[in-house]
DNA sequence: CCGACATATGACTGTATGGCAATATAGTGA
DNA sequence: TCACTATATTGCCATACAGTCATATGTCGG
């Protein structure tokens, strides 16, 4: 949050997204886009979630400028959109492992 | 997300941590919290949300590492426990500036 | 001890949402 | 046109959770 006015109109936008990744299966899905588009089935084979699930997920992904989507015949393929996304995923994973780390030292120091 | 193993588990942990600030009322709080601790009272007052309200959001808040709680007799004082949170909002924030100039370049090209 | 104050907590209600099953829709080739 | 395939969508159900209200708990000072 830049030092910008924060209406309630951009909170709520802000938390739109960070509850949108904050659904397991969401994240799955974008891990498994990490390393190059994908089509809805591979998705659904990759991840094991169920085919309408893929899809529903997808499509708030897509809405909310996560995932690009391009088609081709009956191919639709999804594609990561901007990959600050894995930026965020990486500060959340330094927090853990800082918690992780100051909770070893708590004990270390029993 | 770290190339490191992504275990279900953890998927769910940073998922969990996402989902707490997928919240309008708990950004509040957070944002609130940016310049200074402050007791629920004070929280309370500067974010016009209710008292038990405040308390739970604080108390999720809490569990999951977000801010830190320190108690002086009748106050308990509540401080951001790792302003990286911050940098979080700030991508995202980022994000959806991308968006909106990404938006205003397509309509200017009509 | 008692009253005032600050905070946490429990119960309830209404709303949102993930997952599933079924179905609708779109695209392709014979 | 029809059958097949890929994907999107709808409706339902169970669960989660935000917000509210009332109450419980802890602290302090007279």
């Amino acid at each position: 949050m830049v030092q910008a006015k924060l209406t309630p109109e951009l909170l709520h936008i802000i938390a739109e997204r960070f509850k949108a990744i904050g659904e397991p299966a969401r994240l799955q899905i974008l891990n498994t886009l990490r390393d190059g588009e994908r089509t809805v089935t591979e998705l659904v084979e990759e991840t094991g979630l169920g085919q309408g699930n893929v899809s529903k997920h997808l499509q708030l992904l897509h809405t909310l400028g996560f995932v690009t989507r391009r088609k081709d015949g009956l191919h639709v393929y999804y594609a990561i959109a901007d990959r600050s996304v894995f930026k965020l995923c990486d500060i959340m994973c330094g927090r853990l492992e800082a918690e992780t780390s100051a909770r070893r030292r708590v004990l270390a120091a029993r």
